[in-house]
Formats: C-alpha cells, structure tokens, sequence
DNA sequence: ACTTTATTGTTCAAGGTTGAACATTGTAAG
DNA sequence: CTTACAATGTTCAACCTTGAACAATAAAGT
C-alpha cells in the first residue's frame, strides 16, 4: 500500500537545496535578461570579472576559478579578444601558457557590467538582513568545501 | 590614484551571493558526475523528479516548473518516451496538450537517480546545521518570490 | 457564425559547453 | 643526453539549450 515509500520532499536538506538551486537559477536567468543590452552573457562577465580581479592570469587558471573546461575558455576568449575586450600575451618564462589581461574598454566594460549585477543582487537579497547573508555566505563556503574534497578525493577518510 | 573605484567584492550581497552560486555549480557537477552511472544527466533528473511528483503534467507546465524553454522539453522527451521512462497521452478535452506520466521502469529509475541526489546531498551539507538549512531554504524562498516579481512585472510599484 | 487573439507543442538554426585527441613545451628519471 | 611523464592551449565532434517561426487547437470578441 506504501505507494511513495521514498519522498525526498520530506527531507529537509533536500528541499532547502532545491530552493537554493532554484534561486539561483532564477538569478542567472534575471542577469542573461539585464546583460543582454551590454551584449554580454554571464560567462562573459565571469572572465572580466575575474581579469578584473586577478590580472595575469593564464587560461588554465582562469578555467579553473570559472569551473569549466579549458576548451570553454580556449573558445571564448578569441572571441573577446577580437572585440578588443582582452589581450593574451605570451608568459616569456613557460612558452606554453597565456597571460590574460582586460584592454581599458574591457575594464569599462566590466565595471558596467558588475554594477549591473550588483544592484540585481542588491534588489533581490533586499528583504534578506545583512547577518543572514553572511550567514548564508559561511555555510555555503562549508559545502564548497566539502564538494570540493569530493572533487580530489572520491573517498579520503579524514 | 583611486584604480579600483567600485569593488563588488567589498560588497556583502555580493560577496554571499558568489558563494551561492558557486555551491550550486559545484554541487551540479558532483550530480552529473553520479548520475552517470544511470545514463542521466541532471535535466532527466529533472524532468522524472517532477513527473514523480506531480503526474498528469503538460509539458508546457513541466517546462515552466524546470524553467527552461518549451522547445527544450519537446526535444528532451522523445528521447525519454523511446527509453521506456515516460509515456505521454493525449488530453481528452483539449487537444492541444500532452499529459506525462512515468512508465514503471521510469518510476524506479526516478527512485534510484533520487537516492543519489538525496545522498549527495546530505553528504554535502552534513556540517550544516539543520536550523541553517531551514533558514536559508527559506531565505531562498523569499529571493525567489522577488526575482518571480521582476519576471512578471518589470517595475511594478508595492 | 466569423474573426481575432492565445495557447500548446514542434521544428530549425544559432550558439554554448563538454570531453577526447592532439601538438607544443616544460619537468623528472634513467 | 635521452627518455618518459606532465601541463598548457587548440581543435573537433557530440550534445544541450535557446528563441523564433510555424501548424493546430481553443477562447474571446464582434
């Protein structure tokens, strides 16, 4: 008679991700929306953002803070380069690896860009207080971590 | 002299919100790469999740609950409906719409790719509280409700 | 009844993402 | 030095996702 024995829905960590999941979603949705007129894809803005942050960066290294392949990066970014976004230079000590760096209209760019996306946040997480945030932000830090062991080790004890 | 004027990430919402949705990106990942085994990606996950839960759907209101396109869900199903996972019927009053409903094997493989969720899950947010789990699903759900308003209606005032 | 407007599902082209195979360059081992 | 191994970036085929255009059906307006 037990016709739904597993109902993850009764979980309670299931459905806190579920909504975290969803938000986000909806997040990136709005920012596709807001970007769109900058001619930008939240991809995009991802790279400035990071140039803008860490200068010098090579490709490899910029996958991997972005969380996707390298081949990602190999695609986009002569894409940028071409609208004059960025510039790749050749690291003089290891030939193999590209420095990235944003040209001053992609450092203009960026900061239109993230001002948009900081007032989206602004206006979506204004009826959340400050301290839940942080709050938000710690325990998040937690699972990333905690993904990330999964990530390297599959199973390390510890 | 000042070279970085406006920074995000001084910014606490902004700072939070990073952190989100890179949890999120972490955790799609994991899911992906356990639901391999099954020979399902997250959207199939998705779409039996929901199917599970709610049978009778359209797909027009599956998609909606998925928030992806409807086009999305017209090309993803054949595929599911040719495996023996769902089976869609014709709505009798209104000819326009499909009716989906999973088939017993898809039901059981909606059990099992649960399981894994559900697990990888706990795992993940095992050194989070359960009160915080709480509180942040429901902070969630406030977000969500404020970016479902800009979805509607652009700039209503209230 | 007839016309207009909306809704549902399908198709298609465009673009984004991935993982594997590859060439080049650096590093370690013998 | 020579050989084996590892890391970086590129290319390619496969797949996924999207948005627009479309045909069929329903609902509303006249």
């Amino acid at each position: 008679m037990n016709k739904k024995q597993f109902l993850p829905w009764d979980h309670p960590r299931f459905r806190s991700w579920v909504s975290v999941a969803r938000a986000c979603q909806m997040m990136q949705s709005a920012l596709t929306r807001e970007l769109a007129p900058l001619d930008l894809k939240p991809p995009h803005l991802d790279i400035l953002a990071n140039l803008y942050r860490h200068a010098g960066l090579s490709q490899q290294e910029l996958a991997r803070k972005l969380l996707v392949g390298r081949s990602n990066i190999s695609m986009t970014l002569p894409q940028m380069e071409r609208r004059g976004l960025i510039e790749r230079r050749g690291d003089s000590r290891d030939k193999r690896v590209l420095r990235l760096f944003l040209t001053a209209e992609g450092e203009a760019l960026a900061l239109r860009a993230m001002q948009i996306q900081t007032a989206l946040i602004d206006r979506s997480l204004s009826r959340t207080p400050l301290e839940d945030c942080s709050a938000i932000g710690a325990q998040m830090e937690r699972i990333i971590a905690a993904l990330q062991m999964e990530d390297d080790g599959g199973a390390e004890s510890g």
